[in-house]
RNA sequence: UGGGGCGUCGCCAAGUGGCAAGGCAGCGGGUUUUGAUCCCGCCAUUCGGAGGUUCGAAUCCUCCCGCCCCAGCCA
């Protein structure tokens, strides 16, 4: 079930800087920052990163961008990679960690000072915002920006010693404040945050930004193609440049590609969280959440999200992907992977009045796969059927039990049902059938085949179960979009079926699948 | 109305001047001990629109339209 690389502008270009020997070896990065779980989105750019070093011989690094330790921790940092194993890959190398190049950014900040690049600014963050200008009109210059370098050295090396409080000062680099790419309006390159951080503690008190650590950390483990989200693109300027005015020992390059959207689901933390804290669903791992962790939970197959990242290709036009693509992908896999199994929903006593003894079965666990082997049932004259499954009367539609007509249980015996008794509401409490065969597996001697075939369990074996069915959370296609989001979520989510029953086999069963009716 | 991107079938998406792949969904039909699976067939004279260049354009040029991103000391 793997399937076939397509051709995408990544592929392509990757292809163009290996021919043309710009690049010896592939070298690709997936840099979450440890401040959530992963999601579907997520699982995308896993699935480009990593899949892309194996495609084409190289190597994919996983990388902590944890530039900000106050939204970050080291719950996140396990979960992330376990759930980067658990999709599959593996990282070369060891983990790493943005913070572990905290004292080379801290170097090359000084560097930027040395060459009259880079300054400490004294603007509060209002006045840096007053001063940055607007989209349509330039910023002005910082009334610091002609700071002399010692003064600048002075205080960038007392921000660093934990002179001064939070927001007191900022060290920028020294672009254009005039730039129509707002990203290069003299950029903050550090702020001071007196945090505890979960890898350097309370050695730092001063924090690099995302534009002045990452193209750095890229270069220095020797990334070739540092593959990023669209919203990135007005940094390319910047990542860049500092790129270029650093002795840095490598030159990574920056591409863009489109997030994956999925409808009727949604990706953004903030909205996640809502719903865990709401109550809306059970935790972040929740079976109706798209976080790796919750497509676990569902039975999702990891080959299946790889499957389906791959399916749904990778360009640089904003879409959402239908879901149905994922279900598809997973009904593919789960297909050929899943072992099936009976059980009942709403359990219906059924007596075989003709049964001499009970039969022992052997029921195999594919349809299709002998190798996954058989297993034993035994059938007695009590079973419970689903009560959907028996109707007095029906039309030729209705392919399952009816009065006076014929159907297969499933791995056993042909029954024709002959009566039935009911309750003072009308409800159907019983079938009495009868057994039209004698050998599991084998068609009526009259030559009238059943045509449908049901799921049962017997009454002696059968084990009462909790059924837990998960339907798309939202109702909507697009839940991102709608202005009320806990208004567009199906109230029937989650539908809990506490009088199930199923076969004894099923007692200890793991996110491994069965079908049911 | 500043800058940067993107517009190919209902949803994704290949295609990079030579005559519109594929997947998902949908619709017909067949097989079937899961109304599943599987199998067969159908599903863009047309590529946001209008001009232009060319023997020839989704691919090149011009103009227009629509959508997305950017004014965090977040990433």
């Amino acid at each position: 079930m793997s399937v076939e690389p397509r051709s995408n502008f990544l592929r392509t270009q990757i292809q163009a800087d290996l021919e043309s020997a710009r690049v010896s070896a592939l070298v690709t990065r997936f840099p979450p920052e440890p401040n959530g779980y992963l999601h579907l989105g997520h699982a995308k750019s896993i699935s480009v990163n990593f899949g892309l070093a194996e495609q084409f011989g190289g190597h994919c690094h996983l990388r902590f961008d944890d530039t900000n330790p106050e939204k970050e921790s080291q719950e996140f940092i396990d979960s992330i990679q376990e759930d980067v194993r658990w999709l599959g890959y593996q990282w070369q190398g060891e983990v790493r960690y943005a913070s572990a190049y905290f004292n080379q950014l801290y170097e090359w900040a000084m560097y930027l000072i040395d060459q009259r690049l880079a300054y400490v600014c004294d603007l509060s963050a209002e006045e840096a915002r007053d001063y940055r200008g607007t989209l349509t009109e330039p910023g002005r210059n910082s009334p610091f920006r002609e700071r002399s370098v010692d003064e600048s050295r002075d205080l960038f090396a007392r921000m660093r010693q934990g002179e001064f409080a939070e927001g007191a000062r900022v060290l920028r680099a020294k672009i254009d404040m005039g730039a129509a790419n707002m990203n290069l309006r003299d950029p903050i390159l550090y702020r001071i945050r007196h945090a505890s951080h979960h890898q350097t503690g309370t050695e730092w008190p001063i924090y690099p930004t995302y534009d002045f650590a990452h193209g750095q950390e890229d270069a220095i483990e020797g990334i070739t193609h540092s593959i990023c989200t669209l919203e990135f693109e007005d940094h390319r300027p910047l990542y860049e440049w500092f790129v270029e005015h650093l002795p840095v020992p490598h030159t990574p390059r920056q591409i863009e590609f489109a997030r994956l959207n999925t409808s009727y689901t949604i990706t953004s933390k903030r909205k996640l969280k809502q719903l865990v804290d709401e109550e809306v669903v059970i935790g972040w791992d929740d079976p109706r959440l798209p976080t790796i962790a919750g497509l676990r939970r569902r039975g999702y197959p990891a080959a299946a999200i790889r499957h389906f990242c791959e399916e749904v290709g990778t360009s640089r036009s904003d879409s959402t992907a239908d879901v149905a693509m994922l279900e598809s992908a997973v009904r593919d896999h789960l297909n050929q992977s899943a072992p099936r199994r009976m059980c009942v929903m709403k359990p219906l006593r059924v007596t075989l009045t003709n049964l001499p003894d009970t039969l022992l079965l052997d029921v195999r666990n594919h349809p299709a796969d002998l190798d996954f082997g058989s297993r034993q049932l035994s059938m007695g004259a009590e079973l419970f059927i689903d009560q959907d499954d028996f109707r007095e009367e029906a039309n030729k539609h209705f392919k399952r039990l009816v009065l006076g007509k014929r159907v297969r249980l499933r791995g056993g015996l042909v029954i024709e049902a002959d009566r039935c008794d009911k309750d003072a509401e009308g409800e159907v409490t019983q079938v009495f059938a009868r057994c039209v065969t004698s050998v599991p597996g084998a068609d009526p001697e009259d030559g009238l085949k059943p045509k449908g075939v049901i799921h049962w369990v017997s009454a002696d074996e059968a084990v009462p179960a909790t059924i837990r069915r998960y339907d798309r959370l939202f109702g909507v296609p697009e839940p991102a979009r709608e202005q009320d989001l806990m208004a567009a979520v199906n109230p029937h989510s989650l539908i809990v079926i506490d009088t199930a029953m199923i076969e004894p086999g099923l007692v200890n069963a793991t996110p491994e699948a069965g079908v049911s009716v």
